[in-house]
DNA sequence: AGGGAAGGCACAAACGATTGTGCAATGCCT
DNA sequence: AGGCATTGCACAATCGTTTGTGCCTTCCCT
């Protein structure tokens, strides 16, 4: 820029407020900005954002959080946050945190010293006072997805109760009364949430509740496996399994693979989580479908608001509803012989 | 870092060396630099990034430019770069282009802006010329996946041309010979790679290669729908597909489902790229995997030792080689009756 | 013509770090 | 005791912007 001002011969401070549009306001004359703007455009000149983030305290940037990327789920969010993040001049730093609770507190660190603007969450759920911490820093911050209840962080998140609700009542009404759950992390809010829905439907229905029903501990393929092997182990087996999540479900179809049982003849399923190949599995998944791109649109406005105006988001909860897709992979039960 | 300073009574100098482990190099007693240490670990400091940065003129900071987060391919790319990244102390901005030229400039420009250190990009193919003018401004870039070959940028990809040879060649051998292909973006290297790997397949088995037999224009999973959809109408439809991508693998698989087309029954199909669903699709999907983890490692290693020792890459081109997996969406041709 | 207002711009101090250099104080040697 | 190294630290410039303030003109008004 002083290369810029040098070669129009004026100060780096009026092609500043040139650049700025501040011009008005200093009363700059129309042929000097007319100078300044076509001399910038003829150079190719962009501001540095890093000295403009040091002398401002603002660096346009959004620290994106998430547990893993690979997922689709979070990818998909990721996709959208960073289109609406782009097209409002911001940029997305990227931490992969693999549900791991000292890279998550790492990567916080990361994005704080390189001094984000706001943050968009979606933490393991164990430890919250990392997050907390960022939250006293004055750092806007919004949760997406997971979520803490009993602190003040506004979130975006999806009615976890009730599609499972649904869902297991689907099953339900297909006459299956031994159901089981593949749960993920289960400190994650979304998965206490699916379970408690889980819970409920059974509930609702006369249907005592074995908490041997329900295994799993990651949202992992290879969990979800272990899991359906463990349920399919048991004396009496479910005749239908619910998983809290897209890999967990997964899992347990290539468990039923192995085992010789067929979806939904043996055993029916249905997976929290839509993606693009549910419709073409074998068989096609039924599944409880996330409004993620909405949840993404909707965080990510929430955030990007809020650091432009100052003030936090008026009202700090907000729960998109889900939407339980028929495929084929429940059945009737073949009533006892 | 000032208030530290103040705190311990020494010049903000003193701190900042002490920090950065140059206490030696100026005679900084063991005393101080034990004193500046624990002030600094109990009131929890870090450095501040930004102003670091504007001094340094380094950010610690890379640019990840790719056309498509929520594929697959990409998602893990992006995994494994960020997790590499933080390992070594750097951050990821994320930019997902769309596969827009007009974004990739502007997502571009937004990362030279805020000085990154280096990049890492898959560009869309066409046009060069920002890519080139950010390796003018000497940024160290390394391309990922898609790259130029009439240039010295250096890049990691995967052996398109010979993964492509080994899937038609597999189709062949079960006795096709009316094979169609599904690409992608026509510009990208990978795609025109693949097609020269179909065609040196054909034509090493005599058959003649038919133009119509090539369809498509992006790596969208609609896209490999329409593209099958005109195959399968044209007067000898083909009896094998080989899709160039994961998402046009999936739209032949739902175009031959509304068709109700069997797959391999009525036609077979191999799909480039390989994802966690493949082997639970109905049919299991034969493939070819790209060695995803390996380019992301490779890459981003060749750019950080790149970003810290100042000199390129020995070797400007890398390329890893792919695997057939084998699953059941391939069966013999049955002999015309 | 003198005075005040307005117009048009330049100066210089931040922002928070890094780093070459300077300046005391101490120690050692002869 | 005087001189020279060495030790231990502080000063101040710098990175590239933004922005409050000040200064010189020109203009208008009475």
């Amino acid at each position: 820029m002083k290369d810029l001002a040098r070669d129009v011969g004026l100060s780096v401070s009026v092609v500043s407020r040139v650049l700025n549009g501040k011009a008005a306001d200093y009363r700059i004359s129309e042929q000097t900005q007319r100078l300044v703007r076509e001399a910038a455009a003829k150079r190719g000149f962009s501001v540095n954002q890093i000295a403009r983030g040091l002398r401002l305290q603002k660096t346009k940037t959004i620290g994106l959080l998430i547990p893993d990327i690979s997922n689709s789920f979070f990818s998909s969010i990721a996709r959208t946050v960073e289109n609406a993040a782009r097209r409002r001049g911001y940029a997305i730093i990227l931490c992969d945190t693999e549900d791991d609770e000292q890279v998550e507190q790492e990567a916080l660190s990361l994005l704080l010293d390189r001094a984000v603007d706001g943050l968009l969450v979606s933490p393991i759920g164990k430890g919250t006072e990392h997050i907390e911490a960022a939250c006293a820093r004055k750092v806007p911050l919004v949760l997406v997805d997971r979520f803490f209840d009993n602190h003040d962080i506004p979130y975006v998140t999806t009615n976890n109760y009730q599609g499972a609700y649904d869902g297991t009542a689907h099953l339900i009404s297909a006459g299956h009364r031994r159901i089981g759950f593949i749960q993920g992390l289960p400190d994650s809010k979304p998965n206490c949430e699916r379970l408690r829905g889980y819970r409920q439907a059974l509930k609702d229905h006369q249907i005592p509740v074995e908490d041997s029903w329900v295994q799993g501990s990651k949202f992992e393929e290879a969990d979800g496996y272990a899991s359906a092997q463990c349920l399919l182990d048991s004396l009496a087996a479910p005749t239908a399994l619910f998983a809290s999540s897209s890999l967990g479900a997964l899992g347990v179809m290539r468990a039923c693979l192995d085992r010789g049982l067929r979806i939904p003849d043996d055993v029916s399923l249905i997976g929290f989580d839509e993606y693009p190949y549910a419709p073409l599995l074998a068989p096609p998944l039924t599944t409880i479908a996330q409004p993620t791109r909405e949840i993404a649109e909707l965080a990510s406005r929430m955030l990007i608001d809020w650091l432009e105006t100052g003030e936090g988001p008026a009202s700090r909860v907000h729960v998109l509803e889900t939407e339980l897709v028929l495929r084929d992979s429940v059945a009737p039960l073949a009533p006892p012989i």
